[in-house]
DNA sequence: TACGAGGCATACCGACGGTATGCCAACAAT
DNA sequence: ATTGTTGGCATACCGTCGGTATGCCTCGTA
């Protein structure tokens, strides 16, 4: 049942809300999007609530009234990038059904996002000083991480490879850190073509490895390398 | 000939220095200290100036005679933190000559060193944020990372395989990437010494692969997998 | 039409990084 | 021994920034 809504004076957010709502939703998200343009290109301590409103054409009172300080602001913006590059990245893999061709794709699409400057500043650079680290690894964790752990799992399932749950935690963490240095230095690099077709080959031999081992049997679990060393468990934690 | 000393009051840092210079670095090493403490506890933005001269019982006067300002005292930290760290690694890996067996016993030593809490707050979390990612890079590049890419290096020419420089430096970020990456969530694991050993399961894993793909005569720049699926032939399309 | 409240502006405060200035002990020159 | 000079540091002060308190004004509702 469509409620009947008169004309609003041009402000088309969402047909279904007051006006008073659509006004606040304005403001909102120009907060957000000003915010996210200025921590994107001074970092977060270099831009001040001041530009930030300022930029939005309003003042602390409004920022204050829909966050409830600065790094409140910065972690809505963290997430809204985050979120963004994540469901880039699902849309890139979605229908590649075979786990190494997906891998790739994924790495490819992976290392693209890395290196938007809003991302590499904001998620890479400030997040974890900003947000703290249980924060900041609860924010990865629903999102880009957790695309790589989707992926890792079906390659290791597609390896004969039968591990538990914390297992390939580890390996997607693996994969998952390596992506995010490798990103950072494709990403400053001279010939970014140059040093993405490094990675990719680096990473695919890293990936066959994994899948010749497991032709040859060899099991996660009672590991040992064929003429190398075998990785004795024994480590101290503290 | 030595000289004659007469008996300076209890200052034993450099006998051949002047009582003035003995006195000056006794208040900035006081400086480093407190500010390592409160760096590491606190975080960059949480410890206050007035705090760390309070600490060192001196006042800002001398803070900013040895420092040019907050940053600059952060950056010596950190390169303290950083540089103690590495020479602990390559005490470890010292006189290991195998280089897999070298390969792990750095994993090791490299997982040991991140879980530091001073090292995990100032190199990982805030050292991106507050030095800038050039002056960061830079900084690895000359102490962490040149330990892992020689690591690296040796590994991949006992596979056999002839790489030039660029392609050794990508695989050192990957595994850099990784082992940073890995060693936060060790350090935060409940059963550190479980989620350490998983680890060490997982990188033995892929470091036997790639020797694997090695002894099969796969070399890197001719990328594919004989017998098993290779990673990149035969795409099939939608 | 009146009332209530969400939405936001204005003014202000404390803390913190940074600077200017000056004192004072320590070394050198005489 | 005296004096001049300078490095080493203390004191006082300033601007900026994040955060808060308060109040107005308009939109929604009765």
């Amino acid at each position: 049942m469509s409620k009947l809504v008169p004309k609003v004076p041009s402000l088309p957010s969402v047909p279904g809300a007051s006006r008073r709502q659509q006004y606040s939703a304005s403001t909102k998200r120009a907060l957000l999007e000003v915010a996210t343009q200025l921590f994107a290109e001074h970092g977060y301590a270099g831009a001040s609530l001041d530009t930030i409103v300022a930029g939005a054409k309003v003042t602390k009172g409004a920022l204050y009234h829909h966050f409830s300080g600065k790094q409140a602001l910065f972690d809505a913006v963290f997430v809204d990038v985050q979120s963004a590059s994540t469901k880039v990245i699902r849309q890139q893999i979605k229908g590649v059904k075979d786990p190494w061709e997906q891998a790739l794709i994924g790495l490819r699409a992976f290392m693209t996002a890395v290196q938007e400057p809003a991302y590499r500043r904001i998620v890479i650079q400030d997040g974890p000083a900003v947000l703290g680290h249980e924060r900041y690894r609860e924010q990865e964790e629903r999102s880009a991480f957790t695309v790589v752990e989707e992926i890792v799992g079906t390659v290791l399932a597609a390896a004969g490879q039968v591990v538990d749950e914390a297992m390939r935690t580890t390996f997607a963490r693996i994969f998952f850190g390596a992506l995010s240095s490798v990103g950072e230095t494709v990403a400053e690099a001279e010939d970014r073509g140059a040093a993405a077709r490094r990675v990719e080959e680096a990473m695919a031999f890293i990936l066959a490895g994994m899948q010749a081992l497991s032709a040859q049997g060899v099991r996660l679990g009672a590991a040992d390398g064929p003429g190398a060393e075998a990785p004795d468990p024994s480590i101290d934690p503290d």
